[in-house]
DNA sequence: GTCTATATTTTGATAGAC
DNA sequence: GTCTATCAAAATATAGAC
């Protein structure tokens, strides 16, 4: 998406035309304004988070595996995010500094990820700090990303994702 | 500064004329362009960060004292982190994002600290893998950066502040 | 529903008075 | 050096034909 390769100021009514091969002006057809675009980006993506989220459930029972999953999008998606970094987390950022009223939004899409995650360590045998926890590998994820963007260094990217699933692990022995 | 609250892009003449309180017009006396502006903005940061770099080694020898210096920048500038991200960090996504040609500057930013802590690393006795120590460093704080202003919440800032504190100390009990 | 034409505002940038 | 006035382009948004 547009708003993603660019960011959501910095696209236009022309640009977005453009990729969607209709006119401006027929824009106000489907959408009040252009804030209520990315209302409807942002939701579009929660959906699709919340699906990708079922599926990693449905995959199997083992809530480390899972959490694996997460992980691992650093690198299944290392392409885009070394080029434009991660969806969720410029996002974030962009509505934050814009003072705009949809940053709520962005920080929910964070937010499935938080509790997700939560959960899974939960299960994991770590009730007690399982929020910690999936904050910390949040942290860490937005971390890569971010380098992995500024340095686009595809050898990083696997090195840290690694760290990651040691990290995993030491965590999951000391339950 | 402007470009760090709101953002290069989104930051207009008018905005700066009202901070800085000259004329529009009058802006184009002193600089050729808009970008030329962010030029300075970021040599004038570069300035910066080395003389910060500089200060804490004149502050003592311990190569370890040091690093914690640079941890605990995520403390001490909490609150403006909390409200606007990372201001290397967020400049170099959002100049990645615009393909703006000043982008490689922003990485040079990152590029200070990099080198700087991987020279602490050395000194540290950890001189074989001591990029790959500053790199997971820089990564570990803008992952908190970026979580950090996405939740405004401090006392996550601070207990992760605490668990890089103790990874150091493993690392360096590991050389 | 989709288009063209247009209104309005704002942007970066220029010209010229003082 | 600083200002006002202004330009041209691009932005969001609207009106109305088809």
């Amino acid at each position: 998406m547009l708003f993603y390769r660019q960011g959501f100021e910095t696209t236009s009514f022309a640009d977005i035309a453009a990729e969607v091969k209709i006119s401006r002006g027929n824009f106000y057809y489907h959408f009040r304004s252009k804030d209520e675009i990315l209302d409807a980006v942002v939701a579009r993506r929660l959906d699709d988070t919340r699906a990708m989220l079922r599926a990693w459930e449905a995959q199997g029972a083992d809530p480390v595996a899972r959490i694996r999953c997460f992980i691992e999008i650093l690198l299944r998606n290392r392409e885009p995010i070394m080029a434009f970094g991660c969806p969720v987390g410029t996002l974030a950022t962009e509505l934050a500094k814009l003072g705009h009223p949809a940053r709520g939004e962005a920080v929910a899409l964070f937010d499935l990820f938080r509790t997700w995650l939560r959960r899974q360590f939960e299960r994991a045998g770590r009730p007690a700090d399982a929020d910690r926890l999936a904050m910390h590998l949040l942290a860490r994820s937005q971390g890569v990303a971010s380098l992995a963007n500024a340095y686009q260094d595809e050898a990083f990217v696997a090195r840290e994702v690694a760290e990651m699933g040691d990290w995993l692990e030491t965590q999951i022995a000391a339950a």
